[in-house]
DNA sequence: AAAGTATGTTTGACGGACAGAACATTATGG
DNA sequence: CCATAATGTTCTGTCCGTCAAACATACTTT
C-alpha cells in the first residue's frame, strides 16, 4: 500500500519535525518584541517598557520579564526602571523582521490585491515563517513587477473572488478552518 | 514627535495583538495533527497513534494526550487503543491545511523559484499563517501564471541571488536573524 | 496458552508566554 | 518637599505542547 513514496507523502510532517522542533534561536515572540522595539525607537528615540507593552498588547510584567530573558540572550539592554535598547544583534533581528513585513505587505497588496487590513494581519503572521531564500526571491520578484518587467495587468481582474472570509474550496471560514469547523462539532 | 500616525506605526503590533491574542479555535498544532491525520488516512486508510507520532516526530504520549483534547474539541474520534479518525469538522480543517500547503508550495517553486527543499519548510510554516483571502488570491494568481495569462519568462533570471541562507540586506542568516545574531552577543 | 514485543495511555515535570496582584521606584504638581 | 499618580518589577499561577517513564493492552510467535 505504500504507493506514495514516504518522503513525498510526509513532506509537511517531516518538515514540521524540522521546523517546529529545531530550536529557533530567536522565537517568534522575541522577533515581535524586537520589531516593536526597533519601530518605537525610530519614532520616538527612547523606548520604555510601557511603550512596548502598549504596542504588543501585553502586560507590563510580561514585557519586563521577557526583556530580562532577552537581555540574557544578548538582544537588548535594559536599564532598570529606565530605557530599553536593542543591542547590535537585536537591532539586526528587528530590522530584518520589519523588512520581511514590508516585503510581504507589498506583495500581498500590489501583486495579489489583498485588502490592506487583511494583508496587515497576514504579513504579521508570515513575517516569522519565511526563510531568507524566499524573502530574497520575493523582493526580487516584486522589483520585477514594479519595474514593469512583469506585466500583471493582463490578468483576469475578477477580484470578485468568493468571500474573503471563506476558503473557496472548503467553504470554511476564518484562518481557513477555524471557527466554523467547531460549531457543528457536537457529534 | 508623533509624525507617524500611530495606527500606521503600530501596524505589526496592533495586528499582533489581534493575531496572537485572539483564541484561534484551532491552534497551529491542531492544524498539523489534522493535516497529518488526513494525509495518512488517504495513504493507508486506518491511522493509529503510532503513525501520527512518526510523522509528527513526536512521542506517542504526546499524540495520545493531544488526541484526547482534540476529541473534546470535536475534531477527531479516537477509539481507545485503536484507530483515529477525523470528524467531519476535523476533515475540513485538515484538507484545508493541505490545500494551503500545496498552493504555497506551487507558488514558491513555480513562481519564485525557491529550491524545493526550502519551499517545503517555508510552506509548512506559512500554511498556518495565511488567511482565506490571501490563499484564494494566491490560487487565482497561480492559475493566471499557469495558463500563461501572466508571463514570467520575461523577467530577469539572475537566480544567482545572494546565498539562500542569508538575508540580502542584513547579512544575517537562518530564518532571517536567528543564529548569527546571537553569537556576537557577548557584549 | 505463555512469553515477549509492539502499541497505547497516564502521570509528573518542564519551559515558554502570558495575566494578575503585591510591591518598588520614579515623576509630578501642589 | 511630600502625596499621589504613573511606571516598572517580582511573584504566583495558568495554559499549551512536549518528554520521560511507569503502567496497560494488543498482537505474535512458538
Amino acid at each position: 500500500m505504500d504507493i506514495v513514496p514516504p518522503r513525498l507523502r510526509l513532506l509537511g510532517a517531516v518538515v514540521r519535525g524540522y521546523v517546529l522542533h529545531t530550536k529557533k534561536d530567536v522565537s517568534e515572540t522575541y522577533e515581535m518584541y524586537l520589531k516593536v522595539l526597533v519601530q518605537l525607537r525610530r519614532d520616538k528615540g527612547t523606548v520604555r517598557v510601557r511603550d512596548m507593552a502598549g504596542d504588543l498588547q501585553v502586560t507590563l510584567g510580561t514585557v519586563s520579564s521577557l526583556l530580562k530573558k532577552m537581555e540574557h540572550a544578548g538582544l537588548v539592554v535594559h536599564e532598570r526602571y529606565g530605557a530599553v535598547q536593542p543591542t547590535a544583534a537585536g537591532m539586526r533581528v528587528g530590522e530584518c523582521v520589519i523588512r520581511r513585513f514590508e516585503t510581504i505587505m507589498a506583495f500581498l497588496i500590489e501583486v495579489l490585491g489583498v485588502p490592506s487590513a487583511i494583508a496587515e494581519i497576514d504579513a504579521c503572521r508570515m513575517e516569522h515563517a519565511v526563510s531568507p531564500a524566499t524573502i530574497n526571491r520575493l523582493k526580487h520578484f516584486l522589483r520585477s513587477v514594479q519595474s514593469n518587467e512583469i506585466d500583471l495587468r493582463s490578468r483576469d481582474e475578477s477580484t470578485t473572488l468568493s468571500s474573503d472570509r471563506t476558503c473557496s474550496e472548503c467553504e470554511t471560514t476564518g484562518v481557513c478552518g477555524a471557527e466554523a469547523a467547531l460549531k457543528p462539532a457536537n457529534e
